[in-house]
DNA sequence: TCACTCTGATTAAACGATTAATCAGAGTGA
DNA sequence: TCACTCTGATTAATCGTTTAATCAGAGTGA
């Protein structure tokens, strides 16, 4: 029960070298009007007594707590620990820390994540909203990493320029026929990504496109995509909207006896952890999540710094759109004009 | 530059009653003597106010921030988000928030995170160490989250047992010889996963160990692990120490031409997002993140009520080891006498 | 009636930092 | 010398909550 006091604080400084709290505080800060030479003294002694300021009482006192939250409400999403890391990353070095919150499900778990997150009062989040959802803006500032199409958006990836990438590598390649695989189609990001692709086909190229949410609602969870039958009718490429998906691709046209690349190509985005030591290794397209990371927390905490207190806004950065990065490994190759599923050649 | 009151505190709700503070935060947290009635009209206009106590406050006067840090140093770790999402759903449910801190990299930074978070005034952290390190106790309650053959460990997923799962299921299918794929010879938990397939096989049972890290220390990242080779040397078994391991491991097999489950059989551990949905689907072990979690978190949250302020404490827990769970899917099968590399079966 | 206990409330002092307001003293120009 | 400015420091209030100490009043038993 004893609320002892660990480290040393503003007044013991401020005793034992015989001078004011305020004076102290100045010298730290560089703010008020301290000489030189005791600044110098101060500050020596702080350091040598180990002093750390106590984050509630400056929190208590400038109605600031120096944290920010994020808020990732599709934490099973496997681009999480890229996603957490560059935050924290650039959080960090903006001098913030990163309080987390899921929302393990729907939105109104979202909306309360949120709330737990102003409880704890932080002085802004960065959102990475569930598919489709619109932040009814909280009572502090937040950033919203989704796509660039998205109302509301402050910094992304460019989402429909990977697709474009994706597509100009596969017809250089000269793929004319192009299966999109996506998730779900309330998915801003698949969305755009798709988009991307079909923009970036040129004339006499064709594409269709899957989306597995639909087939599982029919035949169960992980089910079979089906995807040695488009092959017999004449697809030679896969262009699947995540890493995840491609992967799901890849497995099941391997397990098909259908050979990557010769036989026909997948791609994926993302630049997950598996991605380039599968075999063969996924040619896809990364975003830089270091760097929207940063545009997104700078952003914020410009905001944060000029706002007045506990004001609800949304973020806007100069960057909106980051662009992502082709990836090209082994998953793609040129189209076989007359891939088999039956027989194939070993190299 | 304005601090502001957003929102009601105390003493607005205490004056808009006509009684004082004390009597209002006794009311709230149930601790002084307050009379029912007045209990009842207190907590029923801070309601209609929305009263949000002030978490800087609160810290500032009882040391206490109520929040705790999670310290993971490998964050690049797939295993991440599940990790986050049982952490934090623990530590929500105990009214607690959660910090994280990453080390990107060495030691050194792991150590820097840690301080960081000490700053920040967390009342208590968990830490899921980096390969084989020993956590320095810091200044507060530290639960170590890792394998339970580490000294100093607080809570962890059996992962001998889990071994034992894995031998036993492939015992059970006839295997024989089994080669086991690791990542790195330092880590803890992966010489546990091994020690116990190995501890778990029958009589007449061979076994051999290949370490990624070695060999991709000569022959580049991501390079190829040679298993067709394995195959042709009897091996009729692949246990992987990780699903990322063993997804690289189905891969190559997969584009080597070698049927699975048909010829060779592969086995995982951790369950990761694409184990289900990869063709054939991975046979693994799970851990209860969940429970592991929820342990590792009371037991803190215990020794953080009882225990002083600022005490750097290693966390013990009663239950210290949880028994991870078989998932047998399609990568595993009966063994194949004389699998061959060079032809196969389409079923 | 007096001394005492018990209840239900209030008072006031922290916690540690920030910062506006104040102040002492030195220097300066007229 | 006086009025003024500038510098370098101090004083004191404040943020919102908790909690030990105090207190007024009612009830009680002798």
């Amino acid at each position: 029960m004893a609320t002892s006091r660990p480290g040393p604080n503003l007044s013991r400084i401020a005793t034992s070298l015989g001078v004011s709290v305020a004076t102290v505080s100045n010298a730290l800060s560089g703010k008020g009007r301290v000489s030189g030479q005791l600044v110098e003294r101060i500050r020596e002694h702080a350091a040598e007594l180990g002093y750390v300021p106590s984050q509630a009482g400056r929190a208590l006192r400038t109605g600031r707590s120096g944290v920010l939250g994020l808020v990732l409400p599709d934490i099973a999403n496997p681009l999480f620990p890229k996603i957490a890391q560059a935050i924290e990353f650039a959080a960090s070095a903006a001098g913030y820390g990163v309080l987390i919150a899921d929302s393990r499900g729907d939105v109104a778990a979202q909306t309360e994540a949120i709330n737990r997150l102003v409880e704890r009062g932080v002085d802004g989040m960065v959102v990475i909203p569930r598919r489709a959802t619109r932040i009814s803006s909280a009572a502090c500032p937040v950033a919203v990493i989704d796509t660039p199409s998205t109302p509301g958006n402050t910094v992304a990836a460019d989402h429909w320029q990977g697709g474009r990438e994706i597509a100009g590598h596969l017809a250089g390649l000269g793929h004319r026929r192009i299966l999109i695989i996506g998730n779900n189609q309330e998915s801003n990001v698949q969305n755009d990504r798709a988009g991307g692709i079909r923009s970036g086909m040129r004339p006499g190229m064709h594409s269709e496109t899957l989306w597995i949410d639909r087939l599982e609602q029919e035949n169960g969870n992980g089910c079979p995509l089906g995807l040695a039958e488009k092959v017999g009718q004449g697809f030679t490429a896969f262009a699947a909207l995540s890493d995840l998906l491609a992967l799901r691709a890849l497995t099941e046209l391997q397990q098909a006896g259908i050979n990557i690349p010769t036989d026909v190509s997948v791609t994926g985005f993302d630049d997950l952890i598996w991605s380039p030591v599968v075999t063969p290794s996924l040619t896809t397209v990364r975003m830089d999540m270091d760097r929207i990371a940063g545009i997104a927390v700078s952003a914020l905490v410009d905001t944060i710094r000029t706002s007045s207190i506990r004001e609800g806004v949304l973020v806007t950065a100069e960057i909106e759109r980051v662009a992502m990065q082709l990836i090209v490994r082994q998953s793609s190759g040129p189209a076989n004009p007359a891939p088999r599923t039956s027989e194939k050649e070993n190299m």
